[in-house]
DNA sequence: ATCCGACTAGACAACGTTGTCTCAGTGTAT
DNA sequence: ATACACTGAGACAACGTTGTCTAGTCGGAT
């Protein structure tokens, strides 16, 4: 048909295309397709008519270019689909974007802060209407520039360095703190800790509060007990069996997150080991596991959904000061009680 | 600063504020923001100063549109980001897209046909270089005009009806039949069946590939061993009930799809039973499920990753006949096999 | 001194769409 | 018959950017 384009396609139909074929002018055609009503019947569906016979479809970026409305697209970033964790905050943040009828876009932080803020910045060029961000460090202060200039930011599960924006977090401190006070209540004095690199603010969080538990109840704090670095299952293993093997070995265990508490359950399961184990994130399944423990649960979901809302109450153009979302945790008992 | 938006933002600044800031002509700033190098350094100099100070970040839509170049990103259509089946796919497509400095938007396919050719519809406006769908049902067959005018797609875990398009798709039929000869050739000839509803191809597969067993081994087929329409762990458990309570009750089972196995095997620990099941979908911590049982794993991360690379190599523009990649499945134990 | 080419920078138009304005045609009240 | 409002459709410019073309400047060879 139309050999013009350069490649192996016709070139797309533009809204000209549909206005010479339908015999009307190209302004018309636009009214056609937006469905305003000041055109004759006869007239509007003599312009459909061509528009499907072409396969029309109108270009948006052009259309939001003239009419300077919205992308309706947000941005998510965050590290990593496949962990569970980061794929449940995408699905509360695709729910409440599809509510506001606006698509998402899903980028990946990459390797270090440099990538994540090319991430970032690539978003606004496409002028998304707000961003969602789980940050993985670095400085955000560059990014004051582009709130300020309409795009709005909300931080999820880690709060922004260096810049005063809204935020959806997890009350670590607190959760660990009363998590650590249960066990010591429970006679528990020499606790083993898995956690991963304390250069992530959410887990010195963490450990803070189990120093914190210690401090109240007046117990000394070992540090050989604390096992840092521990970044999955694999290496969960061997933590707990390197605590387990100490001459006075720790009655209970603390897992940072549930990629650890993953190991350390099957660490403790195949060596049939009795001793206490709570987590930090609750799982799937986790109430299968084959041994009792206790996982500091919380709302993963919400982060995304809550942290959606308040970006999409600051793209309506909704004027408040910055918000911390802040997001309780609850001890709750997982595994099979009855095993055996 | 500057008063003239509308809204409580200033106006974002545009490349002819950066011109007139930095006291050159427009064009200059588009070049310095390119990086073309046939601008005199001192002037590149003062033109990203400007650049800098005044927040600018250059129109991606505006930028393509003129240049025609490509939006430098893909959709993808899916049900649920919260099933991991889904969530899987989509990591393995973020994967590629990175690759491929793209972006992804995930749109969700919404309740009915309708409203997915709408999704899709949308995507083609704004012009995506290329769609991965898995399709819910309905006839694709509108979506030729689509293709043939440059917008590529590849379908994922179902055949797209009415439309020759590539694909990558499971052996469900193969899967299926190969597991249940399996547990025929272990004695079994009553195997009770929970399954999706039937309405979905790959459920119709998996159950045809049951029938195709018993046929090739000659025995006969009661359908009463069925259970349609269970859509997740509750219906499976009440189906795993019903049919223990059968006067012949069955031996084994086969669960068409993770969610059901899922409550299958609750079930069945639950009540201490040693039924062999056997389940289409691997998925996380099955190995530390407290009872033996097989899966039918199949890469499920390679729908999105084979996907993907098949749609870039159409964006790409090279020229084949539809492909349909067919991807294998493998019987694996799982669950703790030295339980109680 | 003159010419030439190399190199920069600006003017202008265009991408595909929509906002604004104008104008022709119709119907109605004077 | 004239003035008037009203309806519907086209002309034109503009959104923010880039491709193409032109013009100016400079250094060096004639």
């Amino acid at each position: 048909m139309d050999a013009t384009a350069s490649g192996a396609f016709p070139r797309r139909p533009t809204m000209a295309d549909v206005a010479r074929s339908a015999g009307v002018s190209l302004k018309t055609v636009s009214r056609v397709i937006n469905g305003v009503s000041t055109v004759d019947v006869a007239m509007a569906a003599r312009v459909r008519d061509a528009a499907g016979q072409l396969g029309f479809r109108a270009n948006f970026a052009a259309s939001t270019l003239r009419s300077g409305s919205s992308s309706a697209t947000i941005g998510l970033l965050i590290k990593d689909l496949s962990n569970e964790f980061y794929a449940t905050i995408a699905s509360g943040v695709a729910e409440v974007a599809r509510a506001h009828q606006t698509q998402l876009i899903t980028a990946h932080s990459g390797e270090n802060a440099e990538d994540e803020m090319e991430a970032i910045f690539d978003l606004c060029r496409r002028r998304v209407d707000g961003l969602l961000i789980v940050p993985t460090g670095g400085n955000h202060s560059a990014l004051r520039s582009e709130i300020d200039l309409g795009i709005p930011m909300v931080f999820l599960d880690r709060n922004p360095v260096g810049l005063d924006a809204d935020s959806v977090v997890i009350d670590n401190y607190a959760g660990a703190r009363d998590a650590t006070l249960t066990l010591i209540s429970e006679g528990h004095t020499r606790i083993g800790v898995l956690v991963d690199t304390l250069n992530m603010p959410t887990m010195r969080q963490r450990v803070e509060g189990i120093h914190a538990a210690f401090a109240a109840a007046g117990l000394p704090w070992d540090d050989t007990l604390v096992s840092t670095n521990v970044r999955g299952p694999a290496e969960a293993s061997i933590a707990v069996e390197r605590l387990l093997s100490l001459s006075r070995p720790p009655t209970a265990f603390f897992c940072g997150n549930n990629r650890s508490s993953i190991g350390a359950l099957r660490t403790l399961w195949e060596q049939r080991r009795t001793e206490a184990l709570v987590a930090f994130d609750d799982f799937q399944l986790a109430e299968l596991m084959p041994r009792p423990f206790r996982v500091l649960r919380y709302d993963n979901r919400a982060l995304g959904t809550l942290g959606a809302q308040l970006l999409f109450r600051r793209i309506s153009g909704e004027i408040f000061d910055p918000v911390t979302v802040v997001l309780s945790t609850e001890l709750c008992p997982r595994g099979i009680q009855n095993f055996q």
